[in-house]
DNA sequence: CCCCAGGCACAGC
DNA sequence: GCTGTGCATGGG
């Protein structure tokens, strides 16, 4: 599979990858995960990437798009040259629904390491409780502080067909997102996690406390709706793969010990 | 003991 | 509509 991609930044870029998958080498170049009773392995060769995980992967690595063609789109400015340069070969990817929807009602408040034990707890055999098993867990062992209330609501409604998750499938992004906010514990950057990394939504632009800063300190944007109708304007259909960059680029300068405040 | 974390719900303007 | 505040808890 001839596929254009830098395995390790794809997979350890705080997507829901990053949550189930676990790194095999130090370098990075091969990540396996249980899957059921398979046990999957994704490598990373010269030519592309080699996998036992089938269509699985394919699916997850969104294999049809072409990231040359979303550079020549994105390159708008300076940060963008540099976060592209940096992080050359990452890939968004497209996670199950209501996988994507738990990891990112675990997701407020708190880290990625935490996030991703949280979400292992939420697993049996590396997948995803479903909802009627959440909603009929007890959830107090996991320690997902006030999280824990707004996962098992959230359960509830969708178990007992009250929200259909996959019927946003059909919807437009910003009907989908109405109603993904319907939700509880789902504001509007959980939806545009969701809808970007569960639904492949690629226009959603999630905003989070690193993107935030990668704005303001690179755009010199402050509010929100500033921040949400300049990503729209500038980067499109293809917001999402923007953010992508600025969330790793901002992180990057953090743990290089530049200040970006 | 401190601060921070891929925010949200709610109150008060 | 916008802004401030409390929130449970682990990681560093």
């Amino acid at each position: 599979m001839g596929l254009f991609v830098d395995l390790r930044h794809t997979m350890e870029s705080g997507q829901p990858p990053h949550f189930l998958w676990t790194r095999v080498d130090a370098e990075g170049k091969a990540f396996s995960r249980r899957l059921g009773e398979r046990e999957i392995v994704v490598a990373q060769n010269a030519g592309g990437i080699k996998t036992n995980g089938g269509r699985h992967v394919n699916e997850l690595l969104r294999e049809g798009d072409d990231l040359q063609k979303i550079y020549a789109a994105i390159d708008t400015d300076g940060t963008m040259t540099a976060a592209i340069s940096r992080f050359r070969g990452m890939r968004l990817t497209k996670n199950g629904e209501w996988e994507t929807l738990v990891s990112y009602l675990c997701s407020q408040n708190s880290n990625i390491k935490r996030i991703r034990n949280n979400v292992r707890q939420l697993s049996r055999n590396g997948v995803v409780l479903g909802p009627e098993q959440i909603a009929g867990t007890d959830l107090r062992k996991i320690s997902l502080g006030y999280r824990e209330e707004y996962l098992r609501q959230t359960a509830r409604l969708v178990a007992q067909g009250e929200f259909d998750l996959l019927g946003l499938r059909g919807l437009e992004y910003e009907e989908a997102r109405r109603e993904l906010q319907s939700l509880p514990g789902v504001g509007t950057k959980v939806a545009d996690c969701v809808l970007l990394y569960g639904f492949g939504k690629l226009e959603a632009f999630p905003c989070d406390v690193w993107v935030g800063r990668a704005m303001r300190a690179w755009y010199g944007l402050r509010t929100r709706k500033q921040i949400a109708d300049f990503a729209a304007e500038r980067w499109g259909e293809l917001a999402g793969y923007a953010q992508q960059y600025l969330f790793m680029l901002a992180r990057g300068e953090l743990a290089a010990g530049n200040k970006i405040i």
